[in-house]
DNA sequence: CTCGCGATTCGCT
DNA sequence: GCGAATCGCGAGG
């Protein structure tokens, strides 16, 4: 039997503390081979989002709904919603069922598939950097949408791959972007991104000062 | 059923 | 820095 040299994450890895989960993430090889092709990158950006106490979430105070009706069953599915009447977002679902928690994959260094990122972003003329960077950008760039909701992680079409970790001094974090409704939980440290990488969205606020401690 | 608004992005000022 | 684009969702009547 020939192991492959990167096995998708078990069950097992997003079954654990949603923050635990997102840091881990970081470094991780999101897939997608669909007809068109495979698009795959490095997961460079993320944010935590911790259920029912958090307002921040989907699942604050308890909603549930159609809508996120994944993020209630166990870890391990994409939950892909769409916002903004034009863009979509993943996240990984996390911990068990009745815990609905989830990690939204904020941006992703392409590795594989940059002909096809650029097809779907339309954007003939964007840096690779600039590919999967934002998580609406980084469906487009993949192909991920509503279609998507409730994909098995372990057995794809869209898997992540393990990847050695990265270095804890390499991480970053801050405050989650776009969750201002959220007032103070606006201001948790529920966002992990990687120090030095010209993938990852908006300010990198953070990057210089801020070691990835134990958040909480 | 109506209505307000969003875990965003891009282009213009 | 600001606002438009664009529509499904979710709360409330």
């Amino acid at each position: 039997m020939t192991a492959p040299l990167a096995a998708a994450l078990p069950l097992a890895f997003y079954a654990r503390p949603t923050l635990r989960v997102a840091r881990a993430l970081l470094g991780k090889i999101l897939v997608h081979r669909s007809a068109a092709g495979i698009a795959a990158g490095r997961i460079v950006e993320v944010e935590a989002y911790r259920g029912p106490e958090d307002r921040a979430a989907h699942t604050a105070g308890g909603r549930r709904t159609a809508r996120n009706e994944v993020m209630w069953g166990p870890g391990g599915r994409l939950y892909v919603y769409f916002t903004y009447g034009m863009h979509h977002c993943c996240n990984v679902v996390t911990r068990g069922p009745g815990e609905p928690e989830a990690v939204l994959l904020r941006a992703l260094e392409p590795l594989a598939g940059l002909a096809l990122m650029r097809r779907r972003r339309n954007r003939p003329d964007l840096p690779v950097a600039a590919l999967a960077r934002g998580p609406g950008n980084l469906c487009r760039a993949l192909g991920i949408d509503r279609r998507h909701d409730g994909a098995l992680l372990t057995t794809g079409p869209i898997v992540v791959l393990d990847a050695p970790p990265v270095r804890a001094s390499m991480v970053a974090v801050s405050p989650r972007i776009g969750v201002a409704y959220a007032g103070d939980h606006a201001l948790r440290p529920w966002r992990f991104f990687l120090r030095g990488s010209s993938a990852v969205s908006g300010r990198r606020v953070g990057e210089s000062l801020r070691r990835a401690g134990r958040a909480s």
